[in-house]
DNA sequence: AACTTACTGCAACAAGGTTGCGATTGTGAC
DNA sequence: GTCACAATCGCAACCTTGTTGCAGTAAGTT
């Protein structure tokens, strides 16, 4: 198990070797990110960022979040209806979402690689099934 | 094969028999519905629409299709960023979108069985996967 | 300490819908 | 037919989820 602050310095040292500046703001928000242990919404990292430095504005979250994701740190996934979904992007996984309660469970990527290779081999399809849910319905709401 | 128009009318009769009324906005929405062998999103019905009756608004469009759907004849998907797709019910499939260069896959819907088996054995989710898309890269973009 | 330029806050804009409301218009009953 | 009345409509305003242009600020380098 890695320490958090550790995860917290390379992506500050990446975003620092890549020409990028690491701001207060950007701190913030990678922080954030390495604590949460959910999926989290621009929204609400710009929120939590806030109660902490109220003068940070959401754009400059987006723009933080488009950097980290393009430096492979971050991915976002697409649920249906609502907005995107962050995480760091070590935590890969395949989600499945339920569309009655809006709760999720979470499975190694290894559950969709009997799909995957089919669609190589019969569509020369490549899956990324990191940046898009699997809904449904949970027991519950079934 | 059943003839385009009897699906046609037996939408606006279900409208009816809902205590629903077919007017003219409605009829038009069905009309490209059934004639599209495509996806569409909301505004692109709301366009053809207006090029025979300019003055329906698009609100018109989105709430015909929600009751459309309210109703089990229509259904949409979304395809991550960008709109949600719409299209008949009877034309189930598993939707393969290509992030490259947005080209859609239609796969049967058995494609998903083997999957849709464990998910629910495992982890008693019900797989809705007229949903949602896959989400990756086509042959060409990979 | 100065200098560059990446980054920021702000405001405006944009896509994709949703909603409230007063005006129309299908439909079933007569 | 035509009447009554609720379903539906057009319209405008609003909402959510971002994106963008710009002038000012500040991180990192020298």
């Amino acid at each position: 198990m890695r320490a958090t602050g550790e995860r917290l310095d390379e992506i500050l040292e990446l975003l620092r070797t890549d020409g990028g500046r690491v701001t207060s703001a950007r701190r913030a928000v990678v922080q954030i990110l390495v604590d949460s242990h959910d999926h989290i919404s621009a929204e609400e990292i710009a929120e939590r960022v806030q109660r902490q430095m109220p003068d940070v504005a959401p754009s400059t979250v987006y723009r933080t979040l488009d950097v980290l994701e393009r430096l492979g740190q971050v991915e976002h996934v697409h649920l249906g209806h609502g907005p995107s979904m962050y995480h760091l992007s070590e935590r890969v996984h395949v989600h499945l979402m339920c569309r009655g309660c809006g709760r999720m469970i979470e499975l190694p990527d290894s559950y969709l690689d009997d799909l995957a290779t089919r669609l190589a081999d019969e569509h020369g399809f490549v899956l990324e099934p990191r940046h898009f849910a699997l809904l449904g319905r949970c027991t519950d709401c079934a």
